[in-house]
Parts: structure tokens; sequence; C-alpha cells
DNA sequence: AGTTGCCGGTCGATTGCGTCCACGTCCGTA
DNA sequence: TACGGACGTGGACGCAATCGACCGGCAACT
């Protein structure tokens, strides 16, 4: 993990179509090296996949929640409350939290009427107390790159 | 937005270096049709970008935290406060939220010192009355697709 | 109904990329 | 000095990207 394959990351961060030739002018190698370097970073985990980023309200997808969840341990595990919401393909992220709220989930449905049903899910299931959700009204951004430093 | 472009999406989203021969194979048409559709997706704002998928601790930015943010309409506008806070690189996404905190920010930083510079500096902003951080301790997923629906 | 245009597709050709391989260079070590 | 490995370059070859020409289906208009 040197300068180029910082530089490297950077680039595909910014655009994950760009060619190996491309890349190659950029950081001023060969192709093929531009080639082994990428695979290496995959490899390795610190590249660990490219997708195209797509506009949520353009595939029916205009509402985003953001959901604390207080867990009850006296009516179910904390793993089954994982298993519960990884089942639910609404749930878009999931941290594990410090705090009274055990996780942050972030929801992404088409309808407040579908975040409703969604709620009342999560609030049936076993191992979790209660739930507050905050609706966001809108997206200022997103996921915006940072620039790598120098893992410590 | 028929059928074979959500097909597109689908695909790109799940692995944004496909090659146009390939997603021509996957979804029943042409090379250079594909190449068409996907321009399109891009120029009409669906595809928004490609951008490779880094693990954060791989580049030094294992802390996650989730700020909420009062404002304090008293001491400056709420453009002040999203402008102050789009010039600091590590707030990855902004939320403008329904309740008592405006915003929702996710920060990532390499420390917790520099978790703390960063909230003593939201706290010290004009507009902003006061923050409430949540660290997480570990990331479950995120930012899981979810399958493309018809746009209503 | 026939004609005309347009949208969106295929096909074929050319240019350039991805990828394999052989080889060179630098550096640390015996 | 000799050796070995990591990492690079350059060449070659097959496939992909991309352009232009062409074609079929559909809708609107006469």
């Amino acid at each position: 993990m040197d300068a180029i394959d910082r530089q490297l990351v950077e680039l595909l961060r910014g655009n994950a179509r760009l060619s190996y030739a491309e890349l190659a002018r950029q950081v001023g190698l060969s192709a093929p090296a531009v080639h082994e370097r990428v695979g290496k970073l995959e490899a390795s985990g610190v590249v660990r996949g490219y997708h195209a980023d797509v506009d949520p309200e353009a595939v029916g997808l205009g509402v985003t929640a953001l959901i604390g969840v207080v867990q009850d341990s006296s009516s179910g595990d904390i793993d089954d409350v994982l298993d519960t919401v990884r089942d639910m393909p609404e749930i878009e992220s999931c941290y594990f939290m410090a705090g009274e709220e055990s996780f942050l989930l972030k929801a992404r449905v088409g309808t407040i009427t579908e975040l409703e049903h969604l709620i009342v899910r999560l609030n049936r299931t076993p191992g979790i107390a209660r739930t507050r959700t905050a609706v966001a009204l809108s997206t200022k951004w997103e996921g915006r790159p940072q620039a790598t430093r120098e893992p410590s």
C-alpha cells in the first residue's frame, strides 16, 4: 500500500469504470503493472467491489429513514435481532452502536406507508424493545469520498 | 426505464466493472444497444456514477460516528451550517431531518481524538446549538443494494 | 391504406484495451 | 559476487468499445 496504490484507490473511488490503460497513464506505470496492483488491492480486501451509484428516487425508493433500535434482552438475543433485520431488504445499512440504542438502521422505502409497515414489523420482533425513527426530508449528500490517508 | 434497463441497473449495482459485452450477454441484446441504454441511464441521472467500494479501515478511517445536529436559529442560518459542514471532509453523508435534530451526519475519522476535534468544531459553528453523537462499534453492513422496483 | 419519420435495434469494421508471457532491473541476502 | 524474489517494461494476440450504415416496427398524418 504505497503512494501509487493510494492513488489508484482514489481514482477508482472516483470512477470505477476507468480502464487499466487510463489508470496507467494517470499514475505513470504500464497497464500490466496497474492490472497487477489493482488485483492485489482486491485480493487483500482494500477494494471490496465496484458499484454503480443509482439515484434512489429513480428506482422508486424515495423515502429514507434512520431507525434507532433499543434492545430488549428479556425477549430475545442480539443475534436474533440481527438475523431478522438482515432479512429485511429495506434496511440498507446496519450499525451496532454504543449507547442506549443498540442498532442504528438506515432504511429506504418507496412510501411512508411502507415505512409504517416496516416499523411495525420491527417493533414486533423478539429482542427489540422499541424503536425511534427519524425521516430524512432530503439527502444533502451521501457517501462522499474522503482522501485516503496513511494507515497508521 | 423498462425491464431491461432495470436489469442493467441491477447488474451494474452489483459490479460496476462489467464490460458492455458481458452486460449484453446477460440481458440478451447486442453490445452497442447496451452501450446506448447505459449512456441514457447516465444522462438521465438514474445512474449517478461508479465507485470502488473501499474498506474504510484499510485507508485509516476506522471510526464511524453518527452525529445529530440541533439547530440554533438565533446564531446563524441553516445554509451557513450546511456550508460549514460541507467543508468538513470527515462528514461522509448529510441528511436534513424531520425532528428536533435538523441534521444527521455520518462522519468517518481515524481516531477517537479526531472525532473529538470534529465535534468541538461542530459545536463551535454558528447556527448549531448542540450536537449528539453516537459512535458505531461495528458496521454490520452498509449500502446493501435493494432490488429496483417499478417507479410509481 | 399508404407514406414518412423516428426510435431502437443488429451487423461489420476499426481502433484500442486486457491480459499473458518473456525478459530486465533493483535490492536484500548468502 | 552470485542468487532469488518482487516488481517493473514491452510485445503479441484476442476480445471489447465504439462508430457508421442499415433495418424493422410503430405512430402520425395525408
